[in-house]
DNA sequence: GGCATCCAAGTTATCGCTAACATTCAAGAC
DNA sequence: GTCTTGAATGTTAGCGATAACTTGGATGCC
């Protein structure tokens, strides 16, 4: 019990005591079983956060404010990633879920039913990030991505495009891209820019390559269009790729325009007009949220369901 | 005792007993408490991987061949991420090791004393990557990053490049990124191109940024340099996308070589020369091993040490 | 019928820790 | 000198599962 105590701050233990403890523990490289603890305190001390793939700088961007926000509060972070597929975010759940984490932050507004189940049925703060979900499972700390990309429309439409493309998207396994290219055919309808043009490729994760083959096929398939909206900066920047390898000028052959604010927009030549969405204020935001409903779990009271929808914003760069 | 069985295949219970139980826990949204399994079955069933930054799509690659590999295995895996730093890294492994993983993987070779003391006392198969360390822990699955970059140099000197330089790995946090610079340092020492030219630029992770900042510093300070070597393929990115606004061209200016083989590499105008690393096999060939390593302490035999070199290859694109 | 066999289900102890309570003992109050 | 107080340490029980063993009862064989 003393040697509990003495691995544990704030306890009251005779410094000396302590301080021997500390040496034998040093010495015999002894490491406290968790496990144990955790059965015995009820308390684990790590959260669980899904995203869909560990290569997505936006992604990385949110864990990053995620783990800054948790640091210090004696809670540790988890990762596990889904690979953009709710059977394995299915799977993943069920599994940090028999580790007792203490909170779940979810990737999307989009899971099984059953995972929707456990989640609610798990006692434990969840966050559900990056969209708004028509029917949440507690808190969300997100944005409209349908919202983001019509105001994207609506700033090429005020640059005078108005045969406008969207790259992307058609997967339903990226609930985002989807939203995305929904609310591109939402603001061409209210613009009145006629038929909504769409270009679909494979599965995600999202890659530059694909967005090279679709300009492609965009251009084969509607000539006259004039810009191209891609689901992300990474398959715009393919695509501005393949307009310079056909010698197809951007932004005056075809405006191009990505979404995330990735570093290669700014990077890149020409810089590529995108939508910035706060990732690591996302992240920031879901862990103060966290530790305030597991605080108030704590104390016996469930925090009420949190909305928090974050910024966001089109910046105009010499791509469109 | 009844329900522990009917949740775990494998074992002799009635099917209508089973049945009945299964839909009970499913009405219940009963999930097992894996701290307590563990702390009765000895088997916590995940393993621990600690990668330096969740936002580079080489380890990510790394890691996705691991996860495949453990697929199937009943092996979870847990990530974290230690940002490049061999402190956070000590806080991860212990904070890992209180949990009991099976085995952990580890990136790099350099470790904090302490580190390498816990991990060595922990009893559970370690295995470090993406290098080849002089004094490994116990396995390693990796490649030397000197000798690929000493081979991108002597590429480069085959084309007939004699001015070379270096970007990066000036930082003691990124060892990989060090040891690229050493090498390139060898391999101009041992060709007789005279003093390195090597121009550093702030901590990882690499950005782009990075690389075109560094490229105006190297021509502004070597401006008789004819090729550079950069030492991630996104910092060459950047570096090329500067000498395109300055009007600097790539490759009769300056050739400019990357590192990785990323997917940029592969899709930017113009396409980069770099080093293919085969990150996907490392995370795979670790995976095996591991499932090994688990296998055999299980049956109290302790694998011997394995020394698993991965290929690598310099691939020649346009930038060069 | 008697007995061996085997599958299903029950019992008990235990994993390593910590919450909660109990004890000890020295220092200070009166 | 006695009592109070409180910090330091000790004791006990229990967290929720499973390993290992035991029991119950159906089946089949001679």
């Amino acid at each position: 019990m003393t040697v509990s105590r003495a691995l544990k701050n704030g306890t009251s233990i005779a410094s000396a005591t302590r301080a021997r403890i500390i040496k034998a523990v040093e010495e015999l490289g002894y490491v406290l079983d968790q496990s144990a603890g955790s059965l015995s305190s009820k308390r684990t001390g790590f959260v669980a956060a899904l995203i869909p793939s560990i290569n997505n700088s936006n992604f990385a961007d949110t864990i990053r404010g995620l783990t800054e926000t948790l640091e210090g509060s004696g809670l540790q972070l988890l990762l596990g990633y889904t690979d953009y597929s709710i059977d394995k975010e299915d799977q993943l759940i069920e599994s940090m879920l028999r580790r007792r984490p203490e909170g779940i932050v979810v990737t999307g507004g989009r899971h099984t039913i059953r995972s929707r189940k456990l989640l609610q049925q798990s006692g434990i703060p969840v966050i559900e990030t990056w969209d708004l979900p028509l029917s949440p499972i507690r808190h969300v700390v997100g944005f409209s991505n349908a919202d983001a990309s019509a105001t994207l429309v609506k700033y090429l439409h005020s640059k005078g495009y108005r045969r406008i493309a969207f790259i992307g998207g058609t997967s339903n396994r990226d609930t985002r891209g989807a939203d995305r290219r929904a609310g591109y055919e939402r603001a061409i309808a209210e613009l009145n820019l006629g038929p909504a043009r769409v270009i679909s490729f494979g599965t995600p994760p999202i890659s530059m390559n694909q967005g090279a083959e679709a300009v492609v096929q965009l251009i084969a398939q509607w000539p006259e269009v004039d810009a191209a909206i891609c689901v992300s900066d990474l398959s715009a920047f393919g695509a501005i790729m393949e307009c310079q390898r056909r010698d197809w000028n951007v932004p005056n052959r075809i405006a191009i325009a990505g979404f995330g604010d990735f570093e290669i927009a700014d990077c890149c030549v020409p810089r590529i007009t995108t939508v910035g969405v706060h990732c690591l204020e996302i992240g920031k935001r879901t862990g103060e949220l966290l530790l305030r409903a597991i605080a108030s779990e704590r104390k016996g009271i469930s925090l009420n369901a949190q909305l928090i929808t974050t910024e966001f914003g089109v910046i105009g760069r010499e791509s469109a």
